[in-house]
DNA sequence: TGTCAAGTTGACATCGTGACAAGTAGGAAT
DNA sequence: ATTCCTACTTGTCACGATGTCAACTTGACA
């Protein structure tokens, strides 16, 4: 499968991530592989496209980052509330960290199929965690009465969006302390019973 | 100001509007030039870039769709909860429409700084709508004790941006009417005292 | 020594934006 | 009747970014 050389592609990667996370929204081939010490055309040796690059740059940086480890406090909790904000307190660490290259991502959303594929990817996988926490909640009894699963799931999603974090931490100025702790009593509000 | 003929301005507007909302979002100088039957040339006669085009269509959309007339019922309303409700109708009626033509906005917004400027001057409406609600709110005592008039129209404007609306009725499949209920009853759960 | 993988340079096609120039049709001014 | 102006025409061109192609180099391995 991936053959070249193993070190370039990720040293691509790493590159691509660095230019992302300094909010370099136009990105161009061209950048990255300087960035990376090699040639524009070396480049499309190792990603035939721009999206595909960037694909790779958003999967490069989940593990680069150990988006796995995080959310072991959030699975290992005894209780579906203590399991909800659990989560909420792995993806509020989660969501300035990706922030740059989402928002490249969702730039390309509307025009690109392989920029849209790897964001739903991206979402689904942060769905099963918003699921998971609904069932746990569930399970408890906690859940409140007038929301399926699959509702409540929809709901804790939407609340957790990534632009909903952009909107309240860099359009209303909110503190990043201040998004978990608010957005942890929004989700009670809205998903749990009194 | 508007010199040239101010007929054409509008074809080319209501061209651009139509386009937009038909879902084309890779939407081209030539593509709008050609559907209002001008030449590409004469396009730039009227609009000297592709994003004073875009951020015109978006003014143009408002003053077209009525928005003002919408918003009177919420205006009007007796009580705090009341004109929450019935800006929340307008508000979820509105969306749908002006989809397509955010949707291209919103694209741009990371690189263009005319969009960005449209933009945020909707979006600033936007907001003063909900604290408008909110003060509504406040003043019958119905606002829950725990926010601040600015933190609660911070919450919101989040949950009704336009993302959201995205999110849940297009990935989550939510039909428009159940947006319209739920988004009511997330609002109160987050704000209304009980 | 020959071969293969990984990179190099350089030229090129394509596409969309935007600038620029020269020409034309029709109406209004005097 | 002529002149001027406005809105528009056609045509050309520069620029920047993506992506392709061909030919050459270099280092490792067998």
């Amino acid at each position: 499968m991936s053959s070249k050389s193993p070190d370039t592609k990720s040293r691509l990667l790493d590159a691509a991530v660095t230019l992302l996370e300094e909010g370099d929204v136009t990105i161009r081939m061209a950048d990255v592989a300087r960035a990376a010490g090699i040639s524009r055309q070396a480049l499309y040796l190792h990603f035939p496209t721009r999206a595909d690059l960037l694909v790779a740059a958003a999967r490069h940086v989940e593990t680069l980052k150990g988006m796995e480890q995080r959310l072991a406090p959030s699975r290992a909790a005894a209780s579906g509330l203590k399991r909800l904000d659990a989560y909420i307190d792995a993806w509020a660490q989660w969501q300035p960290e990706i922030h740059g290259l989402a928002k490249v991502l969702m730039a390309m959303l509307p025009t690109d199929d392989a920029a849209r594929a790897a964001w739903d990817d991206r979402m689904r996988a942060h769905r099963e965690g918003c699921e998971a926490a609904v069932k746990a909640l569930s399970k408890d009894g906690a859940l409140a009465p007038d929301h399926t699963i699959r509702q409540a799931t929809d709901i804790l999603w939407m609340l957790l969006s990534l632009r909903n974090w952009e909107l309240l931490t860099q359009d209303c100025g909110w503190s990043q302390k201040r998004y978990r702790d608010q957005t942890k009593q929004m989700a009670r509000h809205l998903l749990v019973a009194e």
